[in-house]
This record gives structure tokens, sequence and C-alpha cells, in this order.
DNA sequence: GATATTCATCTGAAAATCCGATAAATCGAT
DNA sequence: ATCGATTTATCGGATTTTCAGATGAATATC
């Protein structure tokens, strides 16, 4: 005879009821099928594991020394029961992400792509709206979360660190620049600039100061999409910026980069996700697929 | 349907061995009660556990996720299963005693000393404590069980006789008793008496009745502790008396003892237990040797 | 393409499990 | 003390589950 998983449940019953017959309703068995789980048991491990009259029942010496053991491993196996309906859910399931345009070009699909190897049921919908939208997307819930630059903060929305990267001059081959290692600021000055409009132009000349390096920032072009800058650059219309994670976008482009110093600034991007509502499996598996991603391809697209 | 253990051991046969025919022959079962097994496994998880074909078998996503946990869990169990069987096969254990401190000074430790030749791993606990709260230690549950003389029958505690001995009367080398084989009462009367207090001495002095004997019980000395009288007798401070478990801290101060008789009167000891409550295996292992022990000694200590 | 190996399935027989009823024990109240 | 209520233990029969052996299907190897 050997011991059972109801054997074990009945015993843990019995000991938290403290009486056969309110642990055998618990169990929606009856009163006998229990009386004889415990025989059962009690009879495999070769000991009482109760002192029981018809009146009362007590946990024996080796019952109160065993009962924790056996209570834990009822509960781990529960849990690995909710483990493999979590798994289960994460087979099927579909995780909508919202990002800045030129991240749902670059990183993204990227990313998008290796989990797919590993998670083939499950489908990732990308969401490509203005870097002002991403968090009301997410606040809206019409994403499970976003990616993307600082942003104003918001009680109702966690924002945790993705990565941190440093700005680069971006220019076509053979430009004059394209001998130089690093650009400084004060370089950059000395061509025909072509920035983003925005936010992100703003928010830079911000972190340069008023220093008179920022007179670098004067724009000689304002555009709306990076795309349509790189292409520009491409012509031979002037310079610009980005940051290194559009690495592979620039590299299609047949474009250089250069390091930007003097000061070097770098650009945080956050993962936002909205407070007081767990992602589904799917999504948090994702997420975590994705810190580990750019986490092992640290410096990734340099 | 319910997850069985059954099921679990062939999960991890199979996930060890990579082959159906392997683990059934390793869980001797067949292999299609195996098969049935893992079916009936999957069936209840939702999931597939195995990606199998007719020659090739591997653990699923899932199932790799799965194995360490649901391997823990059985490592855990049969863990459990030893710690019982260490318990039942007195490999281990913990036994409480409460005993006067006489007795814990004396029978207990010669007994324990014994026992812990055949039995090391298990400890011995010893409670020495007032002869009034024996029985209240055992009733409490601070002790496995109790050793002591009688004492107010409780319908909750089983007193069992553990032996019966006579009082012996006890002075130093060349006192002037010295010389007779046996004392009587009539001669105790003849010397400064030094008894202990309390219970004791007050049940003597019933068993003697009110006959002009008991006036041998009029203490010139009245001392709380056996060994305080019998430094005291040492000292020519005059005669106790006492019973004859006892004998062994009687000679270690090298007084002599002769029987105490006219009448000869005796003490009964018990074994204390608890009703509706069972001993551990080890405890109940001590007390079985403590009763053999006591037989095989019969007269110990004269 | 033949062969050997492996997993899946089918079937009858054996074992277990469960349930309901009943017995036995105990406690509390009259 | 006795009776009634409550609780655990046990028994017999019906049902369900489990298992072994044989067979079938799939596939890798030669």
């Amino acid at each position: 005879m050997n011991i059972t998983l109801k054997q074990l449940r009945a015993f843990i019953a019995v000991s938290r009821t403290g009486s056969f017959t309110l642990a055998a309703e618990s169990l929606f068995i009856t009163q006998s099928a229990l009386s004889g789980l415990i025989k059962e048991l009690e009879q495999a491990l070769g000991l009482r594991l109760f002192d029981r009259s018809t009146r009362r029942i007590q946990l024996s010496e080796v019952g109160r020394n065993i009962y924790p053991l056996i209570d834990k491993i009822l509960d781990d196996l529960d849990g690995v029961l909710d483990e493999v309906s979590k798994l289960k859910a994460l087979r099927k399931g579909l995780v909508r992400i919202a990002a800045p345009q030129l991240m749902a070009s670059t990183l993204l699909p990227e990313v998008i792509a290796a989990y797919g190897v590993a998670h083939p049921e499950i489908e990732i919908r990308l969401v490509d709206c203005a870097v002002e939208s991403v968090v009301s997307r997410v606040f809206s819930g019409e994403v499970d979360f976003g990616v993307g630059p600082e942003r104003d903060s918001n009680s109702e929305i966690t924002a945790t660190t993705l990565f941190e990267l440093p700005f680069v001059a971006v220019f076509p081959p053979g430009h004059a620049l394209a001998g130089q290692h690093e650009v400084s600021w004060a370089d950059l000055a000395e061509h025909p600039l072509i920035t983003l409009q925005g936010q992100f132009t703003e928010r830079l000349a911000v972190d340069l100061g008023s220093a008179p390096r920022s007179r670098a920032l004067e724009p000689h072009t304002s555009v709306a999409f990076m795309s349509t800058a790189l292409s520009m650059v491409n012509a031979g219309l002037g310079v610009t910026i980005c940051i290194t994670y559009a690495a592979s976008l620039v590299r299609l482009y047949r474009l250089e980069m250069r390091p930007l110093v003097d000061p070097q600034v770098t650009r945080r991007f956050y993962v936002f996700t909205r407070n007081n509502r767990s992602l589904s499996p799917a999504a948090q598996s994702f997420r975590d697929f994705l810190f580990r991603y750019v986490a092992e391809h640290a410096g990734f697209g340099e």
C-alpha cells in the first residue's frame, strides 16, 4: 500500500478541523471514507497519527511533528498547480505594447522576433504612437504596458528604467565630421542640424543648459519623424542627433554615428505600467523578456 | 480527476529516463499503465508535459519548468517518510520525564545511561521537580510521562506501578545501630531522626498508624532534600530513613542501611501517563525499558 | 523496404474506493 | 444511573479505477 495525496489531504483536514465529520465535509467525502483514509495512512506509516476517542481528536506526538511538513508539501503542490495554470495561460496570449514610432521600428521588432522563437503562441501587438500618448494609452488600458522616454510622472503609472543611452551625431559617410572619433556639441554647431519636433529636442535643450554650446540646437530644419530626418541626412541636407538604440535604423540608411560629448548627455527610457493592475502572464513574460534582452545586449545597437 | 502521487512519480521517472519503457521498469509497472498515468496527468493539467514521437521523448516548455518543483515535492515527501521511519525505528527522538529530585539523582540517571547504550540517538530529558508537581507536569503535556510515589488519582492520568520498596534506616558507620541486621521503628525512636518535609513523612505516619511506634517519626530535624539529610547523617547529627532505591546515593555518602521492620512498610512508585494520549515511539520505548530495567534489577540498590 | 524499437490503445480481470447503514463508544442532561 | 445525541469504526455491496498483456501505429536504422 502506497501513500496517496488523498490520505495526506485527509490528514491535514482532520488536523485542522479536529473532527472526522467536519473534515469529511470539507473534503466532500463521507465520514467513513475519511476514516478509512486515515486508517490507511496510519497503517502505511506504522503508527498512530491521532489519539482519538469517539469524542475527542488530538494529534499524536509524531503527528504534531509531521503536520507542518505535510502541510508545506501540499502547499507547494498547490503552488505548482498555480504555476502550471499560469504557464498554460502563457501559452496563448496577447500582449499589447505602446511605443514611440522610432522605438517601434528599431528595438522592439528585434525583441519581439527573439521572443517569438520561444513563445510562438503569444501574439505581440505593437502600437506605434506619438511619444506623448504612450503613457495615456497605458492609462486607458488600451495597451498592457508602454515603452518610452521620461514623461510627467503620474501616481497611476509606474515607470521602471529600461535603459539609459547616450546621444550620437549622425551624418553621411565622407562628411566633414567623419574624421573624428567623438563629436562635441560645439562641433555640431558648425553644421546644419535637423532635429525632431516636440519634447525630444526641448528636453535636450534643458539638459544642455544655457551654455553657449546649446546654440548647437538651433535647428536648421525640424521634422516629425526620425526616418524623415535620416532621409534628409542621407541626402546631404545636414546632420542629426539620435540615441544609440536607433542604431539599426541608422545603419539601414548607411549613415555614420559618433558619440556626442562635452558634455555626454544620456536619455533614459522607461517601461510604463499601470498601478493596481496586474499584467497578464503573457504580458508579464514579455516584459521580463524585454528587460533581460536589454540587459544582455547592453549597449545594443552600437 | 485529481492528481495523484503516482502520476507525479511517473512524470519524474519519464523525465529522468527519457523513455516510457525504462521509466515503467523503474517504477515496476507496465509501460501501458505508465502511458496512462502520464496521459491522465497531462489531462488534469490541461497541457502536454512531453513532446513525444514514438522515437524521442522530450520535456515540454512547461514540463521543464515544473520538473524541479515536482522533484522537490517528492523529495520532501520522501524526507518526511524517512523522518517518520526514523522516529519509529528510534533512530531519533526526545523523551521528557518528570521525576522527584531524589529519583532524578539515583534511579533515573542509571536507567538513562543504560538506555543510551542501545539508543544513542534518543535524547532523554529529565525534569527534576517537587514530588507534588510530577503529575501536573504530565497533565500539562510538559513531559511524556512522570515517575513518582502514589498521589491523588486523576481520571486523566493513568498510574502504573513501577516498583514497591521498603524503608530502610540510614546511619553512619560505627553507629549504635550498626550491629543489628534489622532495625525496628522502636529502635529508631532512640535516636535523633532527620526526616524529609512534606507528604513523604506525613504518609509514612499514616501507614504506621497511631501505634506507639509512630513516635519514632517525631522529627528531630526536618529538611527539604534527601541529600541534605544524608549529609547531616554523615556529620553524626542523627539517623534518617529512606527507600532502597536511593541506595546508590547512600553508598556515595558511605553510610549504612538496615531494613526497617516491625512493621515493614513499603512505598509504591508509579509511572504516570496521560490518558487519551499515545506516547511517542521513543517515549514508549524508554518506558518499556524502564519497567524491564526495574524488573531485572529487582531490589536494585540493595 | 525490412526490422526493431517505442509509444498509444484496447480489453478483461483484479483491486481499490466509495457509500450507506449500522455498531460501538462517549459525553452531557435529565 | 439512564437516556439521548454525537462521533468514530466497521461491514457489505456497487462502482470506479487500475493494471497487465496483446495489438496497433509510427519512426529511426540498416
